[in-house]
DNA sequence: ACGTGTATATCAATCAATTGATATACTATC
DNA sequence: GATAGTATATCAATTGATTGATATACACGT
């Protein structure tokens, strides 16, 4: 019974499902080095943009401020990152050495799981999905934007 | 800053992205029938497999049992399903006039936000995204299947 | 200099989903 | 027919994220 045939929302559904899959695929390559997937991203976020604050992380990560200043807690906590003051009231992350070191060794998996995919899937369809999943995002969110929250027809 | 150029995990964050943002616009748009996406996605399922069970529901939908249980008791208690005991445990549902009723008219919207992005994006870019999902699913479930929780090399 | 506006961080309460555990109904096997 | 196994539903506790509200730091226009 499995894989529904319908139509209606089934875009809506295999996203879930492939968000969830991946999630969960990236959870387990990472549970024996204390990491979440989502605390991976952040990692790999803070490498990329060092001395960015948690505002611009959340926004990055797609989460809320308070969903990321709980996870930013938990990595300094475990001594991955730290933080300093910076402009403003921001207070500007870094990896720290074992932050790196940690970093590393995760992105080493992510990219041994990206190769799978790559060799399941076709390099080119893989970069085709990523391509197609941001144009997803931006025409649903240039939706909501220019509307505000009132899209498509509702007078039915 | 927003968008990362960066390889490692882009495409788990676009995932995760385009996700949201789907799940933001549906909500959206079916926030004044007093529907989450969720919700409709449960409808759909009952109207496409009536007297289905609420755990056949939870794995259809991606969800645990329990959090199934939760969206169907909401669903009961608005008079949009109703439910009467089948084989062994199984309490099956369906949809009542009020839930079709509703479901018909959340249906049109979703269909109308499809037909939004099948514009933006191109039919056949769409169902081929959809296609790519399923691949990706099905190959990072079977990886996981397969060997049991350790996936990729772990051995760095 | 001063008020307005914007960005950041963080406290509090709430909500939704998960993990873990338990009871019930049926199926299959010995 | 008793026993083991499977599937369903549901209770309880926990986690993770969200919405809402508040305080601080700076930029800007007047």
């Amino acid at each position: 019974m499995a894989p529904l045939d319908d139509e209606t929302g089934r875009l809506f559904l295999h996203l879930k499902a492939a968000q969830g899959a991946a999630r969960n695929a990236l959870d387990d390559a990472l549970s024996d080095l204390g990491l979440t997937s989502m605390q991976l991203i952040i990692l790999r976020t803070i490498e990329y943009y060092p001395a960015i604050s948690g505002a611009q992380l959340a926004r990055d990560c797609f989460v809320t401020p308070q969903a990321m200043a709980a996870n930013i807690a938990k990595l300094e906590a475990a001594g991955l990152i730290a933080r300093n003051k910076g402009q403003g009231r921001i207070l500007e992350a870094h990896l720290t050495e074992k932050g790196r070191a940690i970093f590393d060794r995760a992105g080493s998996r992510v990219q041994s799981a990206e190769r799978y995919i790559a060799e399941a899937l076709g390099a080119g369809t893989v970069a085709e999905l990523d391509r197609n999943l941001r144009d997803l995002t931006d025409c649903l969110q240039k939706s909501l934007v220019v509307t505000t929250s009132r899209t498509w027809d509702t007078d039915n």
